[in-house]
DNA sequence: TTATTGATTTTGATTAATCAAAATCATGGT
DNA sequence: ACCATGATTTTGATTAATCAAAATCAATAA
């Protein structure tokens, strides 16, 4: 079977399930593949058994799945063509970031790789989207950096905020409200334990207390200080 | 069953192959519908008594089938996203006109209200695609113009091309390097009945001669020579 | 070791969309 | 009035994607 929309949706939450999966990991358990693409346990295994025919995927009966090459290769152009997307839509068509994510996700099935190419020319090659997600090249490459989260980094210094982990608008509202979108410069002021919370002052010198939860989803870029203007 | 992709272009093709019924005529054939879709005429059968079931269409068995007024609502959507996007290919994204059309045939069925509304502003509002068919407004209002042709206009006068009915590229390539795409110029000297042909001579004054067939999907505008500058 | 629990896979069915080929209808010509 | 032809509809099957619920497995706690 060709590469539907419905392929292209397994195969990049099964690359994302596992970029998220604890340190180690290798292989996604059907359950989180089945919550992630919101359908049935059973249509998971199905659906993996027949990307495994496909060499797609390499799938561990009650172990997990994994991409193969092959796999890989097509999720990272959906991805980059879900992210490109997105930026493109913040930055040519005056979209917020917190309301390109649906849209998005609809065109990454459909845009062709002329316009695809065209709107990465137009934006100029860019590395990351919106919210601070690397763009795979186009030929799948993809940069992962590594980065500390508000929740592990130093306290009493300026990071720059590098990505936010988390498409909520209700969340990416809060986090435009406060200044921390990505490349902006924030400093932990302290963490309190027991209340689960962080204390941060960010560019404007306005102190914010975040929860532990949301602390964890900023990621942040402890060397780059001062590189970017 | 809710409105897929398949349902739009069940809608679409239905509306242009009415649109294109010799005058008088209000059913369009089956074979034609399954024609223009591609699909075995049964097939074509099969899925208009369910959008007969769902009020979009009024299907007179062995007749022919129609839009109702629900289904020419949906159908000026999809063809107004259609023309928009195309527009927006060749005027934003700077695509050749005879590049767009395939892309446009995907992306009419998933960009949003909000895309669509943005892409609509962003051009200003326009009342035509770069083909010259008209684009329906955002209450699925549509303005057909009645226009002459360059087989049954008057020979020996400026008329201005008002529109093409013809999407493939190597026809459109061929009108826009004779200087024959809408908005532009032309005068017909003289048609050659026997030869099938007719004569032209375009703004730049060079000579061509084109067949009848070609001749009859361009449209022009004999009254407004001189009102666009 | 065995039972329980939670995750995973199987099973049986359903829906949308399609095709090929058989059956049927409508019409024009004799 | 009758039949041949071409268009249309029916029939029987297929494929992709899905679900609910039953069956099975793996791993843990007693």
């Amino acid at each position: 079977m060709a590469h539907s929309s419905t392929v292209e949706n397994y195969l990049k939450e099964v690359y994302l399930g596992v970029s998220r999966l604890p340190a180690g990991e290798l292989l996604l358990p059907m359950g989180q593949l089945a919550t992630a693409l919101r359908v049935a346990p059973g249509t998971a295994t199905t659906m993996v058994k027949a990307l495994s025919e496909s060499g797609l995927v390499d799938y561990e009966p009650y172990n997990g799945v994994r991409l193969t090459e092959a796999g890989t290769r097509l999720a990272t152009t959906v991805l980059r063509r879900h992210r490109l997307v997105e930026l493109f839509l913040v930055q040519v068509m005056g979209m917020r970031w917190d309301e390109v994510h649906d849209d998005a996700e609809h065109l990454e099935h459909v845009v062709s790789d002329r316009l695809i190419d065209r709107i990465d020319e137009m934006l100029g090659h860019p590395e990351t989207d919106p919210h601070g997600d690397p763009i795979p090249g186009k030929e799948g490459t993809i940069r992962e950096r590594h980065f500390e989260t508000l929740l592990t980094c130093p306290v009493g210094t300026q990071v720059v905020v590098a990505r936010v982990t988390d498409q909520d608008p209700v969340f990416l509202r809060f986090v435009a409200r406060h200044g921390l979108k990505p490349g902006q410069l924030v400093e932990v002021e302290a963490r309190e334990e027991a209340a689960d919370a962080v204390r941060l002052r960010g560019q404007d010198g306005v102190p914010i207390t975040i929860g532990a939860r949301a602390a964890s989803k900023l990621l942040v870029d402890v060397a780059s200080t001062g590189t970017r203007p």
